[in-house]
DNA sequence: ATTAATTGTTATATATAGCTAACTTTATGT
DNA sequence: ACATAAAGTTAGCTATATATAACAATTAAT
């Protein structure tokens, strides 16, 4: 049983950008990720080095990043969030689209699994009814 | 035209509660402050000194703290996000007030002024719905 | 195949925010 | 008033996450 340490923003942020990118591309490069992030190349190393440490990414030097099964399980849980949070700015707040994907990103590490799951209920009870 | 640096989710925790504090009892203690925010007195030194340096609190080594009308703005308008965001949770989600008042006390930091402006409008046009 | 450009890494430095332990100041109890 | 307790401060340490700049490896271009 590996002690599941909770993970900071960061790092999952990087787990998301990660998924985001190997979907893209098949795998991701450090470069991008340090694009998307809008980090530093040199930061983005270490931070590699701890996703890996952790068994949350395939790291070797040089070489391509992927995410291990326990690693895409986390980012899918994260980018689902992030989806289902910009839906809710975007579509029903009615905020602007790049103002809701920076909000959601925000908003997607403050909530505990629970609670977000009523947040999905309440969203979907809002969708079926008739009423607005 | 004081540059208003954005705060930190931590100096805004701080204000939040020093303004709970001054509304109990008139002035806040450092000893109240770091077990309110379950930090240690250390600590709060020197977060106290960062504030007052950015004209948010009075603060005199040994003596009270008190909130600046700057400081009390800031303060307030975060009291007020805790207070609606964790209505919506424990009242509309019907998430358990203990979990409900943690997660506001995460996402009240998440939210720019217009995303939560607009939260505010949905919430009211919510409860201003017969239909539920 | 060399050279040049790009990408990745390393080492060092910075900022934030916390802790501990020793110390100082202020307040309390008798 | 004096001793003790409580509160506040300080200095030094830690961890996280970033940046910069020099360097190494890889890739691309001719």
């Amino acid at each position: 049983m590996e002690k599941t340490i909770p993970l900071s923003e960061s790092l999952e942020d990087y787990l998301e950008t990660i998924l985001a990118l190997q979907t893209q591309h098949m795998v991701a490069r450090s470069k991008d990720i340090a694009e998307k992030l809008d980090i530093k190349r040199g930061s983005v190393t270490g931070m590699l080095k701890k996703l890996a440490a952790q068994n949350l990414i395939n790291y070797e030097p040089y070489g391509y990043v992927t995410l291990t099964p326990e690693g895409e399980k986390i980012a899918r849980k994260i980018e689902y969030r992030h989806t289902v949070l910009k839906d809710f700015l975007f579509r029903i707040l009615e905020v602007d689209e790049q103002r809701a994907d920076e909000t959601a990103c925000r908003m997607e590490h403050a909530m505990d699994s629970y609670t977000f799951r009523k947040f999905v209920e309440f969203i979907s009870a809002l969708d079926a009814c008739p009423h607005r």
